[in-house]
DNA sequence: AAGTATTTTCTGCAAATGTAGAATATACTT
DNA sequence: AAGTATATTCTACATTTGCAGAAAATACTT
């Protein structure tokens, strides 16, 4: 019904430096992109794997590969924050804020700015 | 310097029934306690993971062993919240609501309850 | 005390994840 | 064309995760 794959870190990292590529992205860009080290082919095993859960294309450019996302950031986004927040919270952002909160790790202005979106959306609603 | 551990699905599935109980819990407790089948001895795989990891004590009473939570619920979920959000929402509460909402996950009701906590959140800053 | 049921322990294994070395292919220089 | 640099592919391996069978321990019956 879904198919929806949740990625482990290390392919994550790897998609987010994709996603944050225009176009297409190189094996190489992506290296210099991660703040981590790693190897050359390190990096094109995880390509591998990203590519056969359908999270990449790619395609042959000379002698190097361009890599391309076949699954949008904001769908991860989604999916994944679905399923975060049913897990462990409920299914309730309340609750999401409200543990941050608790632990002190929301600031006056995230408050802020997450009540501005909120008043946006209900501006919307009508 | 802060040592947390995100838990890996299953072993995460066990925290969760061990924390829904009061005090300690035992393995058969669990067992029912879980929505899905599991053998009791990959259950103990699990239990004794989750004490390796420092998640669980464990003492023995008779026969069987009681299970108690050495990481509280609220602590995990907010680490949890602020890797989650870190990686994948550039650590913006406000991103991570827009994600589900641009994803059809959020209903008005769910946007009305975290107005009101937003609002009573402010109220105490005062 | 013997037999039965329940719980735990021990051991083992397949799949997934994290990572690299060496070999190969392709391009760039000279 | 040869040599050098760069990117890719292939292979391999350790660790972690997901899981279960069989054996051992402990308790419960009769």
């Amino acid at each position: 019904m879904d198919g929806f794959k949740r990625l482990p870190e290390s392919e994550l990292d790897i998609m987010l430096a994709v996603w944050a590529a225009e176009g297409a992205i190189t094996a190489p860009e992506i290296l210099s992109a991660l703040d981590r080290p790693l190897t050359a082919s390190a990096l094109h095993s995880y390509l591998k794997r990203l590519e056969e859960k359908g999270f990449l294309s790619c395609r042959k450019e000379g002698k190097t590969n361009l890599y391309a996302p076949l699954v949008s950031k904001a769908r991860y986004q989604e999916e994944e924050g679905k399923t975060v927040l049913g897990k462990l919270y409920a299914g309730s952002l309340r609750r999401f804020a409200a543990a941050l909160h608790d632990g002190g790790s929301l600031r006056q202005e995230d408050v802020a700015e997450l009540r501005a979106y909120l008043d946006q959306l209900e501006e919307e609603a009508r």
